[in-house]
RNA sequence: CGGGACGUGGCGCAGCCUGGUAGCGCACCGGCUUUGGGUGCCGGGGGUCGCCGGUUCGAAUCCGGCCGUCCCGACCA
């Protein structure tokens, strides 16, 4: 392995996280303060991310559409607690068109508002619910402190907009995306796993009536929320006047669900699998999870390397070959920064044994292996290291979740790692001492890793960290 | 907005204190070399020293003003 290509994880975390970006060409720093370019190989690992959480999307019976930019800003005040939220943090267009405008546009932090005012009119009775609306979009939200992907100014994201006849449909369609769609989309095309919970009334959405998130653990035991799935109860209905005619013909408010992940999911890859050589890519993930690389060429090794490719193409491995004039310490240094899982590196000698070497970046190490075998060498490759890194991740989570019963206690764990401990033992107040050392209340769960229906359940649990 | 630092080729930095017309590493380009773990050697291109003004024969360097960036704090997918 390479050394001093990037600095060490364990001198300075966030000095790694940005090297791995730089190296691994996943995104720059835009123009203006806070925004981001998605470079080529970054972009091509948040469109796998779209592709499968797209597929469980609709699985789950929602339908794409798409909704404006610009939210007239009116709609924005409907509802007090959602401007409330979110006005710090609104870019607002005043001018265009050389006049200034009569009413200012919001750059839409979120959509609930236009997305609420649409549904409004498009409900009209029982027979329109329920009404499963996702949109693929970006989002503006002026970020005071930016990182890239993981807080940018600009983000993109999916949102999902629901509404339904009951609450009780609604909280189940809630929990149906936070656990069917988002928790399993994270363990099994990320390997990430994440704790599911409920967010305490200070760290809930603005104008939810509950929200519920998914918490990984960051390679310094730092807690990244990588999605949320909210009941929104009536509170925008309300605000919109989505009413509906029911089967008695009363006329009722619907009750909404919203929920969404984004690019910050990129962040937490990086953060969950990257080591000291880069990135690590979970193979279904990887938008190349096979390189062939042409170690030397001039006795048909290009041609050789080439044949593989297709091989691997037709078998439905993502593979790309490596014939590029420079070094061969440069490609493989290269390949392990960018986390492809799977190296076949194709030299004069392979060939002339009848083989090539296999080398694996996650779980390290080289071996020959006989050209007939290398389609399902690749395979079982690749659905090793999905495990491999899976189980990497939930052994750290594992090893640095510490369970407490004070929040004196909590605070200590929490300079290392995640702290458990009774939700009544921390209550509001424990929770503004816990924030003045910058430590929050991820989320409550049950002691069996369920989510509570309500806040002050017996047994509930905090799960308390620092947090990006 | 409160506290701290910094603006010098693409990136990271030295030079400034003690003015004399810009240098190093990486990257880039060309040649040879080596392609099985950032190969070595030779040659080369690229900078209005953040901006404006002042002092001076002469300013990256000294003085004044402005602009910008980064870090820490308050907000967040």
């Amino acid at each position: 392995m390479a050394k001093n290509v990037i600095t060490p994880r364990g001198e300075d975390f966030p000095r790694w996280y940005q090297d791995v970006i730089q190296k691994a060409e996943l995104a720059d720093n835009g123009p203006v303060r806070g925004t981001m370019v998605i470079r080529p190989y970054g972009y091509s690992i948040w469109e796998r991310m779209q592709q499968a959480m797209d597929a469980r999307i609709k699985a789950a019976g929602a339908k794409n559409a798409y909704f404006p930019l610009f939210i007239p800003e009116s709609y924005l005040t409907r509802e007090a607690e959602h401007v409330e939220g979110f006005s710090p943090e609104l870019a607002v267009v005043t001018h265009a068109g050389g006049k200034r405008l009569e009413e200012p546009a919001v750059v839409r932090p979120t959509s609930e508002t236009v997305i609420g005012e649409y549904m409004a009119k498009w409900v009209q009775s029982y027979r329109d619910l329920p009404l499963l609306l996702n949109q693929w979009a970006n989002v503006v939200r002026w970020e005071l402190r930016p990182r890239l992907f993981l807080r940018t100014s600009e983000f993109l994201w999916q949102e999902g907009h629901t509404a339904h006849a009951t609450e009780e449909d609604a909280r189940l369609y809630a929990k149906r995306i936070h656990e069917q769609v988002y928790a399993e989309f994270m363990r099994d095309e990320l390997a990430m796993p994440v704790v599911l919970g409920r967010k305490t009334a200070k760290e809930r959405f603005a104008g939810a009536t509950n929200t519920l998130t998914c918490e990984g653990m960051m390679g310094d035991g730092k807690a990244l929320q990588m999605g949320t799935s909210h009941e929104l109860g009536q509170n925008f209905a309300r605000a919109f006047d989505m009413n509906f005619l029911t089967e008695d013909n009363e006329r009722e408010l619907a009750w909404t669900t919203s929920w969404g992940t984004s690019t910050r999911m990129v962040g937490g890859l990086i953060m969950c699998h990257g080591d000291d050589a880069g990135l690590r890519v979970p193979p279904k993930i990887a938008p190349v999870q096979v390189l062939v690389m042409v170690v030397k060429d001039g006795e048909g090794v290009a041609a050789a390397a080439r044949q593989i490719v297709d091989d691997l193409l037709a078998a439905g491995v993502r593979a790309e070959v490596d014939d590029r004039d420079t070094a061969f310490g440069r490609r493989a240094v290269d390949a392990e920064l960018k986390g492809i899982p799977v190296r076949v590196e194709v030299g004069p000698r392979d060939l002339a044994a009848g083989s090539v070497t296999l080398a694996r970046r996650i779980a390290g190490g080289k071996s020959p292996v006989p050209l007939g075998g290398l389609v399902d060498a690749v395979r079982a490759a690749l659905v090793e290291d999905h495990d491999a890194l899976y189980a990497d991740a939930l052994r750290r989570r594992d090893d640095r979740i510490q369970s407490v019963a004070t929040i004196a206690e909590a605070a200590e764990a929490a300079a290392t790692g995640w702290a458990t401990l009774p939700w009544a033992a921390v209550g509001t107040e424990g929770e503004a001492t816990l924030g003045e050392s910058a430590i929050t209340v991820r989320c409550l769960m049950l002691p069996d890793g369920s989510v509570p229906r309500e806040e002050d359940e017996d047994g509930v649990l905090a799960v308390v960290a620092r947090a990006y």
